[in-house]
DNA sequence: ATAATAGTTGACTATTTAGTCTAGTTTGGT
DNA sequence: ACCAAACTAGACTAAATAGTCAACTATTAT
């Protein structure tokens, strides 16, 4: 009942584009609105700040990152190449995002965690979860992998802290300098962690 | 000749405090100089926007960083021994700041890098700058380890890349989560990577 | 058809912010 | 002593920003 409206989804598009390509605090409310084509007595109607938006806009665009996840963690596929699939699908998106926006932009959780997490507790939380959901994926492919025999991994949870930090701290190196070439061998560092011999390594 | 005045310098610890515990589009000029005690006139005989006043901070606190660097990365220290003590270093450094703060802030340049590049190319140049720095440290320890045939690391800048993305990335999760137990173990995961053996990852 | 609901609009206020300008004050060199 | 250079004070402007509000419009369930 009632008007309806999809001004809601292009404020969480502005703002999820908008952090990204810049950062939180340069992001304003004026600026969010203008690019959704949404006017600020709207912005109001649907949000109490552009914290609250950025944290709903963060939470749906996960939503919708988990669907690709679950495809490249499928148990169904033999955890290393889980691994090796991620770190490959990584790297096509940022190309693909250079092309679009001429800058690398790494990884928008991470990003904006580091920003705001000493001042805006709730986005902060938020990006923490949301990581450690990422963490999970990670740990399950290692844990399948100790289990099939293909690494050595007794305690997959600090291997899997470990891989994230690496691949995170990736992502933020490349959008700092501009450079997709910076993932090229992304796995290669992944399974240096995990100890993989080379000949387990097995080529494409 | 004429007036002196340690103003110049109370900017830049104001600013690096701001940013470190907060971010930079977060600290407004006004605020810099409130911590600071100086003036908006003198702000800006000093200097001419916010981002010159961070670039030279960020460059003057580099420099003092190099002398601890030179100290832990001494030729004269074991090269495996040189990253130990790096990670004994970060760790009680961010211990202390948790204490200080009441929050772990991570690495000051790649949370400045990360926020700004896409914006204040200026100060991503620089941050760029300081970052290689850190690598060359890094580099030429696994050089040395390479040279000594304790561990086999044929391109020792490949490694020192995956190994400063991996200790950044660690110190921005522990910024995130708060956490500073996230740097308990960053030698463990630095040896893991340069494959260093059980045996030789001789205990303190 | 219409009333209730959902969403829109734009003008409005109050603050914060960056940045300027001028008249001053302190200090070192001669 | 005193000049010039180095620095300070603070009032000022203009713009950007967050947030409010009341009147308006479109939709849909009945």
């Amino acid at each position: 009942m009632g008007r309806v409206s999809d001004a809601k989804k292009r404020l969480m598009d502005a703002v999820s584009e908008l952090i990204w390509t810049g950062s939180y605090g340069s992001t304003t409310i004026d600026q969010i609105c203008e690019k959704a084509g949404v006017k600020k007595g709207s912005f109001y109607y649907f949000f109490d700040s552009k914290c609250e938006l950025a944290a709903e806009a963060f939470d749906a665009n996960w939503q919708l990152k988990r669907v690709e996840l679950d495809a490249i963690f499928s148990p169904m596929v033999p955890p290393l190449e889980r691994l090796r699939k991620y770190c490959e699908f990584s790297y096509r998106a940022q190309r693909d995002i250079k092309a679009k926006y001429g800058r690398v932009l790494g990884c928008p959780q991470f990003a904006l965690g580091a920003e705001v997490c000493t001042q805006e507790d709730r986005l902060g939380k938020k990006i923490q979860e949301i990581l450690d959901y990422k963490r999970k994926y990670l740990e399950s492919a290692i844990r399948d992998a100790h289990a099939a025999g293909v690494i050595k991994a007794p305690d997959p949870a600090a291997k899997a802290r470990m891989i994230l930090a690496y691949y995170e701290g990736l992502l933020t190196q490349a959008r700092i300098q501009n450079d997709v070439e910076v993932l090229r061998d992304t796995v290669g560092g992944i399974f240096a962690i995990l100890g993989v011999k080379e000949s387990e390594a097995v080529p494409v």
